[in-house]
DNA sequence: CTTTAATAGTGCGATATCGAACTATATATA
DNA sequence: TATATATAGTTCGATATCGCACTATTAAAG
C-alpha cells in the first residue's frame, strides 16, 4: 500500500462530494422548500416505471433507511407527486406511483433547469462530463457490489 | 440544446451522487454513530490547518449552513477532537483547532480504512481513479466558480 | 396444517438540519 | 468621533433523519 494511492482514493471521493454538494445546491434552489434531490431523484425514478415499485424498492435504490423513505413519500403525496396504492402481488407491501403531476412536475422542473445545463455545456464542456462517465459508472458498480 | 446532452448531464450527476452515497456509507461504517462523513472532513482539513480555521470557513468550506456547523463543532468538542478559541484577530470570531487526540483520531481511522482501500486498489485499480481526477476537479472547479 | 422465521411498512423518540431572529463586535460613512 | 451598516456566532423552532420496536403478512420447517 503506497501513501500516493491512499491520496489518490481520498481525493477522488473528496471531489465527488463537492460535486455532489454543488450540484444538490442548484437543483434544490429549484425546488419547493420541502422537497430535496433526492425527492425529485424518486419522481425521476418512478417516471421510468411506470408499473410502480415498493417503498422497500425505492429505500434500497436511494440508499436511505426504509423509515426515510416512508417519511419522503409522504411529503411526496402532499404534493399530489406520487400514489400509494395496496400491492396486490404481497399484502405487506405497498406501490408507489407518480401521478400525472408529478410527471408534469418533473418535466417542468427539467425545463427550468435547461439554462443552467446550457450554461454548464456552453462553460464546461458535453465531452468533460461525457468522457468521465464510463469510468464513474465502473466505480459505481464495483463499490456496490463490493457492498457486503 | 440536445436532448442527448441533457440526458449525459443527468447521468453524470446521478452517478457522482451514488458514489458519494456509497462512499459515504463506507467511511460512516467505521466511525462513532453521532459522527458523520463531514465530521470526518472537518478533522482532515484541520489537520491540514494548524493554525485553525472560524466556523464560518468551516461553514462555507463544507458547504453547510452555519448553524449546521455550530452543531457539528460542538459534536466534535464533546469527542474532545477539536479546540476552540476565541480569534484574536477578531472579537466576533472564534478559531476551531483540531487537537491531539483529534489527529490521533484521524490517523487511526485511515489506518483502519486501509483495507477498505486496498480492496478497492485491488479490485478497481488506483488508475481509475487517478485518471478521473483531473476531470473531476475541472468540473468542480467551474461549478464553484458558477456559484452567483 | 401448525408453528417458526423472515419480510414490508409504520409509530415513536433521540438527534440533526437549517432558516429566522438575536447579540456582540467590527467596519464604513457622515 | 458618532452613527449606520455589515459580519460572526448562537438560540430557537420547525422539520428531517434514522434506529428501535412493533404489527401485519408471507414463506419455511416440522
Amino acid at each position: 500500500m503506497h501513501e500516493a494511492d491512499t491520496q489518490t482514493i481520498f481525493r477522488f471521493f473528496t471531489e465527488v462530494g463537492i460535486i455532489n454538494q454543488l450540484s444538490r445546491a442548484l437543483l434544490e434552489a429549484r425546488l419547493p422548500s420541502d422537497l430535496t434531490a433526492t425527492h425529485f431523484g424518486v419522481i425521476g425514478h418512478l417516471s421510468r416505471r411506470p408499473e410502480g415499485e415498493t417503498p422497500l424498492q425505492l429505500a434500497t435504490a436511494f440508499q436511505v433507511p426504509k423509515t426515510t423513505m416512508t417519511h419522503m413519500i409522504k411529503v411526496l403525496q402532499r404534493h399530489g407527486l406520487v400514489d400509494v396504492a395496496p400491492n396486490a402481488a404481497d399484502g405487506r407491501s405497498k406501490l408507489v406511483v407518480a401521478t400525472g403531476a408529478g410527471a408534469a412536475f418533473l418535466g417542468q422542473k427539467i425545463q427550468e433547469l435547461q439554462p443552467d445545463i446550457a450554461k454548464a455545456i456552453d462553460e464546461i464542456g458535453v465531452d468533460a462530463f461525457a468522457s468521465l462517465l464510463p469510468g464513474l459508472e465502473n466505480i459505481r458498480m464495483k463499490l456496490d457490489a463490493a457492498r457486503d
